[in-house]
DNA sequence: TCTGGGGTCCTAGGACCC
DNA sequence: TCTGGGGTCCTAGGACCC
């Protein structure tokens, strides 16, 4: 059996955790930029605010303070994830990181009988630990334990629910739309609509060539998980990315070349660092930019340009050849509203290939990047940045409502009066 | 004034090889 | 009348996830 565990309401429960007054608040966190809706508490749900509108919709609510906002912490998130995931280690070593707020257990050998109670426990562990609620899902595969997990959330008041019976089995797609089901998205559950499959039920009734032809493999590896036969296996250690993206939209809209090109070798250095983190190096560079796509008044511009690079992961290099493909792009005449850098063809940095005319700048670069990672590491987020990257860091993003650090940062921690 | 960020996998089609 | 068989690699686009 697996367990899909997943905190409620993540990041908003997160702000609660540390302004209790907030318990019974309607509570929104916003995207970067405070552009977006990302996550909402049950309250803000049961108002009617939907995921992912602009944050201006609802302004008049922030404003008049029926809702909290935050914008988003994510050294607060993710530290408090950390925190999350190991609890679960304490109840199987079986435990896969899925994302930021969720991870499949692996029950495989544990009594059937002692699952729901371990649920119970784990439910309550984390909340006297790390104060932040939990739904427990078990199930026969991972996409039925997700199925199983959306129930707990739904319907169990001990939020903690098991799927271990073809009868439950039965009864849990049967009470499952098809839209809710893990790996079928917008475009398949319309499709699937459209023939009469409603319900995740429904889904299992199809005959397999039917699924093959308009859904691929993986349609047919939803039904075969639906139907109580696992094939998606455990992920214990994260495979290294195959890409590494960093992209910004900017708060206003911008023509200026040099803050683009800061802003660009900003993402450039961010996209270097996450690379030597997994100890990779990229032989593919894209800069990317567009304007704004909801302004209709103005021609629409997008454009990207990679460039080869030989297979490098110094921020030197990469700065470089983000800053030339930013030329090829770069139109005067626009307003730009987003750019950002992709890295691919990701390779291990111990073995990369190297060019037949090698310089040997990457061993003199080696020594300055390890020692830019340190410093950055020890003293603070990106205390240390390259000149090109400019010094007034105009692209910083605007986050009116953020809470403090309080788990990351010495001069944020909490203080309480006694 | 105002609309996020970061990923993965699969397939079809084109270009190429013998 | 009529044009083989068997592959690989790469890319763009579409689908999905959080």
């Amino acid at each position: 059996m697996y367990a899909l565990v997943d905190g409620n309401n993540f990041y908003a429960s997160c702000e609660r955790v540390f302004n209790p007054a907030l318990r019974t608040q309607p509570i929104v966190v916003l995207s970067n930029n405070d552009g977006i809706i990302i996550a909402r508490s049950n309250e803000a749900k049961a108002m009617g605010i939907k995921m992912g509108i602009p944050a201006f919709e609802i302004k008049h609510l922030i404003k008049s303070q029926k809702v909290i906002a935050f914008s988003s912490n994510y050294a607060l998130y993710g530290d408090m994830s950390q925190r999350m995931m190991q609890i679960f280690g304490d109840f199987t070593p079986d435990v896969e990181i899925y994302s930021i707020d969720e991870a499949f257990l692996d029950f495989k050998g544990f009594e059937l009988t002692k699952l729901r109670q371990m649920g119970l426990n784990l439910r309550k562990k984390v909340d006297k630990y790390i104060g932040i609620p939990v739904s427990v899902g078990f199930g026969p595969t991972k996409t039925l334990a997700k199925i199983a997990n959306r129930i707990a959330k739904k319907h169990m008041k001990d939020g903690v629910a098991l799927i271990d019976t073809a009868y439950k089995i039965e009864k849990a797609l049967k009470m499952t739309a098809i839209e809710d089901v893990w790996g079928i998205g917008r475009q398949h559950s319309r499709f699937l609509q459209k023939n009469q499959v409603k319900t995740a039920w429904d889904f299992t009734q199809l005959p397999q060539d039917f699924i093959r032809k308009n859904m691929s493999v993986t349609g047919l590896r939803t039904q075969m998980e639906l139907q109580g036969i696992a094939c998606i296996p455990m992920e214990y250690v994260p495979p290294a990315k195959k890409a590494i993206r960093t992209a910004r939209t900017f708060a206003q809209a911008t023509d200026d070349y040099e803050y683009l090109a800061e802003s660009i070798a900003g993402f450039a250095a961010t996209c270097g660092q996450k690379l030597r983190e997994q100890k990779s190096a990229a032989n593919l560079l894209t800069v990317f930019v567009r304007t704004n796509k909801f302004d209709h008044n103005k021609p629409y511009y997008a454009n990207s340009f990679t460039i080869q690079l030989p297979a490098t992961d110094s921020s030197i290099v990469l700065i470089k050849a983000a800053k030339e493909a930013l030329k090829i792009i770069f139109r005067p005449q626009h307003h730009y509203k987003k750019a950002g850098v992709l890295l691919s063809g990701l390779v291990p940095a111990q073995n990369r290939q190297l060019n037949l005319f090698e310089t040997g700048t990457d061993v003199k670069h080696k020594k300055v990047m390890q020692t830019l990672d340190l410093l950055n590491k020890k003293h603070g987020y990106r205390l240390m940045k390259f000149a090109a990257e400019g010094r007034f860091g105009a692209w910083q993003l605007q986050q009116t409502y953020r809470s403090k650090r309080y788990t990351t940062r010495w001069d944020e921690l909490i203080q309480i009066k006694l």
